[in-house]
RNA sequence: GGGAGCAUAGCUCAGCCGGUUAGAGCACCUGCUUUACACGCAGGGGGUCACAGGUUCGAGUCCUGUUGUUCCCACCA
């Protein structure tokens, strides 16, 4: 047998078990016909990303389930891949560029994009390496690329098809802008900051000479695109101007004052400018009363139109026009004020609202089956909550920007044609316009918004559009398990692209999580500098405790702060086992894994816990509730076998018995193994590992079957009976360290008891692990004794020679300390047992437990009143 | 404005269908080189389960309200 290190070294195992698993193909699945399918598609990360711990946690969690279920059986795959990312992604290279001096259009479209593609094979691979460190089981075989030949294809195929169905349009609408990434953003992709401003009172003059009406702005500089005034219909204030004119500041144009519901009389000053190309509301205003539009901001949201501001900064223009109408006289106040501002989820600039020739998806009725399928039940968030969630979002949800103005991505199959404006959308790309045949077309040179291949991500990865037998028996896919972050990023947007493409649900469940934070409760951020590299967890404290503490002590879907020091309470934990199976090792002379004909009362105890161990952490993980079931396994692990079996072997082990210590190997043997088996989907490195050093059948633990439930081994008699000789041993042990008795004093022991079968069967175990010189077992109680030190439990009176240490006045004081206690449990316990509305509506199962346990309390009750007695 | 989460030991968190005397890890105290493990063993201290009502034989768990806190959504000029 193999001699084990007396310290687990993770960094000596894991690259060794990794490999031993790819060689062995053990993460690939095809559709098997004669296996239950389970298939989880990976959220995939940022191709130029960086592993971060949110990519541990739920990369875990993927893990832990899908080799939980290829153990039992199904026909379980895991399909890695990596998303483009769009603007993130071009965002990275031009940066590189620019460090060389040079922008994107130095090098032209195709060069650049040439350039990214070579970024991506540089970088692309590293994020799929530190995946695998985790001990992620996915299967590499069939990794995917969001832009690789088949998303690409399946990209077009979706776009052309709701092209055609009239799902998706051009049109010219206000959208999210980001100066500094120059581009369009969804709705999605702007996170709301409320942030402390100005609202500015602008005095606007009216025409005809009559005074002038105050509007109210957080956004001055926008009055350069004003082309109204409205005031709520209803205002008292203002009816009589409706229809006038003012003239805006700053500009010698004339403008209408309008009357429109949109307005509240309340806010402000009850009069609002209206600027339709840079404020949705104001858009919508403008549709209705047919106000013409003039866009006052460029790309980089400099100031175009708007005569001598021309070519400033927006905020440079807020500045110059504030203090240009303040010198005019037309300021009339400025109040402070609180108002949310949109900002670009990727690099944190503020967003401009801004009318702009783009690509949208008409989602109403793609909303439609979203909702009924999640309302049926057909997905099901895990936890619950998170269905509400998403119903309320994709209620309200709005048309989706998809065009976006980067290189990097895939490219709209759109193509104008110069001479009649027709646009000819295409799966293949067209050399002339579809209506009049003209060869003058050129192509819409926006790219797709890198979430709309995500969409796609469950079927595209199985070959769609074409029918793969891949995508007959995996699709719907099992699980998929994102964080709450990416709701409606991405799980909203496969849902109704599955229903409406597929036909069918993308996955039947979603299971959420949440983020992980630091150990103050911050998100971890390149800018706090608080972000944690799982590499350096992982180097020193092993994959295994990474995993095992993203699992447990921590509930789905909800935040979980990361702390080091959980790692090192795994590691130990890891180490604990270790030595649980170098202890079993160092006495195996067996070389067969099967459990003896003939098992002692302690085997069926430790046999009795394992299967129960094993029926509820099945049940916890078939529920999704995987820290519940983590910490289940390392309860027995810990306690049971390791705190109290493996002591309790050691007798038979070490009495020079053959057949005893062979019965003890067995046992030892067969529990650890299936403890491996329990444990491996959470700590698949170290399980593997002894699993190997350990006699085994078969070539890897990882396709090992998972244990089941066996009735056989429920022994529950036996295992409550041999639960009395434990009491009896913690008594004694309790008693003895309140007494400072060192383990080397070894007095005699008598146990007094109406039952000494299984005392008599116990005796050489209380001797071990109660530091018994000499256990015997009686029905009968001692004669009185002064130097007696006794201790009870509910079975048995324990009596103990140690007269140089005991005060008989204070024993006789603790005792009667106890029996006070003892009493008035059960005084409790009578009383609620003789309450008839309990023993009448309780289950039958309840009452039963509580009979039990007045028993007990009664039974320790007389126990301590003899021992009492005996010391009188 | 709408919605959701959280509030349990000094700290971080579990507590799954309502049913013991509410648990874990870390921290703390006492003792231990017991030949698997000091990354350990044994024993111990520590909680009015935020507050107020309610339902129930029984509430940390269900309901209502309150307070505090975090987050999400929303076209709050």
């Amino acid at each position: 047998m193999t001699q084990l290190e007396k310290t687990y070294d993770p960094a000596k195992t894991e690259k060794r078990i990794y490999k031993l698993w790819l060689d062995g193909g053990y993460f690939h699945a095809e559709p098997d016909p004669a296996k239950k399918p389970f298939s989880i598609v990976i959220p995939p990360p940022n191709v130029t990303g960086q592993l971060h711990l949110g990519h541990a946690l739920d990369n875990t969690i993927q893990d832990v389930l899908t080799r939980f279920r290829r153990m039992q059986g199904y026909a379980a795959v895991w399909v890695p891949g990596t998303d483009h990312a769009g603007i993130a992604t071009q965002a990275r290279v031009v940066e590189e560029l620019r460090k060389q001096g040079l922008t994107r259009y130095d090098l032209g479209r195709e060069a650049f994009v040439e350039k990214v593609w070579e970024w991506k094979r540089k970088y692309g691979g590293r994020i799929i390496e530190q995946l695998k460190l985790l001990g992620s089981s996915c299967d590499w075989e069939r990794e995917r690329f969001t832009m690789d030949e088949g998303c690409s294809r399946a990209v077009r195929e979706v776009f052309v098809r709701l092209y055609e169905k009239g799902l998706i349009y051009k049109g010219e609408r206000i959208i999210n802008w980001c100066p500094h990434c120059v581009t369009a953003l969804s709705d999605v992709e702007v996170e709301h900051e409320e942030e402390p401003g100005h609202l500015w009172h602008i005095k606007y003059p009216l025409k005809d000479g009559s005074g002038h009406v105050t509007v109210a702005t957080t956004r001055p500089e926008t009055m350069l695109g004003d082309t109204a005034v409205a005031v709520n219909p209803g205002d008292a204030r203002y009816t009589h101007l409706i229809g006038k004119s003012v003239v805006l500041p700053l500009t010698d144009r004339e403008i209408p004052v309008i009357a429109d519901e949109y307005v509240e009389m309340e806010f402000g000053t009850g009069c609002v400018k209206i600027t339709p190309c840079h404020d949705p509301n104001d858009f919508e205003v403008g549709q209705r009363h047919d106000l013409s539009q003039i866009l006052i901001m460029d790309n980089d949201a400099k100031i175009i139109n708007g005569g001598k501001y021309d070519g400033l900064d927006r905020f440079e223009a807020r500045r110059a026009i504030v203090s240009d109408l303040a010198s005019l006289g037309l300021l009339e106040k400025t109040e402070e004020h609180a108002h949310s501002v949109g900002k670009c989820e990727r690099c944190g600039t503020t967003i401009e609202p801004i009318t702009s020739p783009q690509w949208f998806v008409t989602m109403k009725p793609l909303a439609g089956p979203a909702l009924e399928t999640v309302r049926g039940g057909r997905v099901k968030f895990a936890p619950e909550r998170f269905s509400k969630i998403y119903t309320n979002w994709m209620e309200g949800v709005r048309d989706w920007c998809i065009s976006r103005q980067l290189w990097w991505g895939h490219q709209i199959p759109a193509w104008y044609c110069a001479e009649c404006g027709h646009i000819t959308v295409s799966r293949a790309d067209p050399d002339k316009c579809e209506k009049c045949g003209s060869a003058n077309i050129e192509r819409d040179p926006d790219v797709l918004d890198t979430w709309f291949s995500s969409a796609l991500w469950p079927f595209e990865v199985f070959g769609w559009p074409d029918k793969t037998p891949e995508l007959d028996y995996w699709y719907p896919t099992t699980v998929v398990c994102p964080g709450y972050e990416i709701i409606f990023l991405w799980v909203a947007r496969m849902i109704f692209s599955g229903m409406e493409y597929m036909g069918d649900v993308p996955f039947k469940t979603a299971f959420i999580h949440g983020i992980v934070r630091d150990d103050k409760g911050r998100k971890m951020s390149k800018s706090l500098g608080n972000g944690i590299d799982p590499q350096d967890v992982i180097d020193q404290y092993g994959a295994d405790a990474l995993r095992m503490n993203m699992i447990s002590g921590n509930s789905p879907g909800n935040d979980m702060r990361f702390y080091p020091e959980r790692c090192e309470a795994m590691r130990n934990f890891a180490n604990k086992i270790w030595n649980a199976a170098r202890f079993v090792m160092m006495n195996l002379t067996i070389g067969e894994n099967a459990l003896p004909g003939e098992l002692e009362p302690e085997d069926k105890w430790i046999l009795s816990k394992l299967n129960a161990t094993v029926r509820d952490a099945t049940e916890n993980l078939d529920r999704y509730e995987l820290g519940v079931a983590a910490s289940k396994i390392y309860d027995f692990i810990w306690d049971d076998f390791c705190d109290w079996y493996i002591e309790l072997t050691k007798p038979r082990l070490n009495s020079g018995d053959e057949r005893a210590s062979v019965s003890a190997q067995s046992v030892l043997l067969y529990v650890l193994t299936e403890i491996l088996k329990l444990l491996h989907p959470f700590m698949p490195f170290i399980t593997e590992e002894l699993w190997q050093a350990l006699p085994h059948e078969g070539d890897a633990l990882m396709i090992q079957k998972f244990p089941e439930y066996d009735e056989a081994l429920g022994f529950p008699g036996e295992a409550a009976d041999f639960e009395r000789v434990m009491a009896a041993i913690r008594a004694v042990r309790a008693r003895r360290a309140e007494m400072n008795v060192p383990p080397s004093k070894r007095p005699s022991v008598l146990i007094v008891t109406p039952s000494p079968g299984i005392f008599e069967a116990g005796r050489a175990y209380i001797a071990k692990l109660a530091y018994a010189g000499d256990v015997t077992v009686s029905r009968d109680a001692p004669e009185a004794s002064e130097g007696l030190v006794s201790a009870a439990t509910d079975s048995a009176r324990i009596y103990m020679p140690l007269s140089e240490l005991v005060d008989a006045e204070r024993e006789r004081e603790r005792i009667a300390k106890e029996l006070e206690k003892a009493r008035a449990d059960l005084a409790r316990l009578d009383a609620k047992l003789q309450n008839a509305e309990f023993t009448s509506k309780a289950p039958e199962r309840v009452v039963a437990a509580e009979r039990e346990r007045a028993d007990k309390a009664k039974a320790l009750a007389a126990n301590l009143e003899e021992s009492l007695r005996s010391l009188a």
